[in-house]
DNA sequence: AAAAAATAGTACCTATACGTATTATTTTGT
DNA sequence: ACAAAATAATACGTATAGGTACTATTTTTT
């Protein structure tokens, strides 16, 4: 059998053949764990990092939860928990919506501004450090790779839950 | 100002810029979301699955548990709290080390094992459908780099532990 | 406009993630 | 050989991750 790169012999999930999800999970977890131990002394955590990094990149009027979990990819129940301890900390301040009574504004404060700023320092020098494994000229390109993979990703998650949803629906319908 | 590839106007952490951090963060919660919604019904959790994928690929004499925390990038705690649960579900098998009085060895059962068949083919399709997102060609190349990456972030998480050791080392000698 | 469906947040639950401290055992340095 | 250092696992605490169920409000349907 030729050794040519198109005809492998591996089945696809063979432990010797590089498989994207252990692999997104050793990236993630140990970038994660790099930037919570450098942060550490700042009290602050990484998921607390990212929803500073998210308020200030957003609308300076103030973004609501709902939003807020969107844009973390994550969860209103995480959120909510994770927003009681930012407020708690001083660093994020909320607001009933003027318009949509269910709905809060959250804003960053300025004391979040100040610790955002410290926390971006060291995000952006161990994102450097880490990038430094790649040639130059292929960084743009390998991100770009991993912006289609993760919007991918994304989709598989959101087309499952919609999917389930729409099963409750039917369950539903058939009780009534 | 030339708009050639290589002088990059905008900061490093420009939110138009695609950051390493936040699409690593989209892609795994994405993916790990996906696989946990298609596999609820059978009662496991995405990290156990993985945790029977490495049992499965591993002696089958059994790892300890410090083995598996070491190849799934995780914590001993969240490890041991994590068999307790597969212990009680009958997936894993638990038995003292021979030479290694403190240690224990982890078996996969044959029940994890057949649990096991059946998540991996929902992994092995979901990462397909994932994957399609990049030409066939790219695939390889892509999984490649995003391995340098990963053990790159895993270092990075090391050597900062490595640091914080040595510190804490230093200062007890200070107090002595 | 009234009823039905969808949405924003919360409460309560279990499952990780991981820090610190502690015990039991093994390895190392002298 | 023995004291010191390192290691394996656990106990306990706080911070996410996310499921289910519930309230309050808004939007959509009819």
């Amino acid at each position: 059998m030729a050794a040519d790169k198109h005809s492998n012999p591996l089945p696809i999930d063979s432990p010797d053949r590089r498989r994207l999800p252990p692999l997104l999970r050793r990236a993630w977890y140990g970038l994660n764990q790099a930037f919570r131990r450098k942060i550490a002394r700042t009290g602050a955590t990484p998921d607390q990092f990212t929803a500073l990094r998210t308020l200030t990149e957003c609308d300076a009027k103030g973004i609501t939860q709902g939003e807020l979990t969107r844009m973390m990819s994550s969860d209103p129940n995480t959120i909510a928990s994770l927003l009681e301890r930012m407020l708690k900390a001083g660093w994020v301040d909320r607001k009933r919506h003027e318009r949509d009574k269910r709905a809060y504004r959250i804003k960053i404060t300025r004391s979040g501004r100040q610790l955002y700023r410290q926390l971006r320092d060291v995000a952006v020098r161990l994102q450097a450090e880490v990038l430094t494994v790649l040639h130059e000229e292929d960084r743009e390109d390998f991100l770009e790779k991993l912006a289609l993979v993760a919007d991918a990703c994304r989709e598989a998650a959101t087309k499952v839950a919609k999917n389930d949803k729409a099963k409750a629906r039917a369950k539903s319908k058939t009780r009534s």
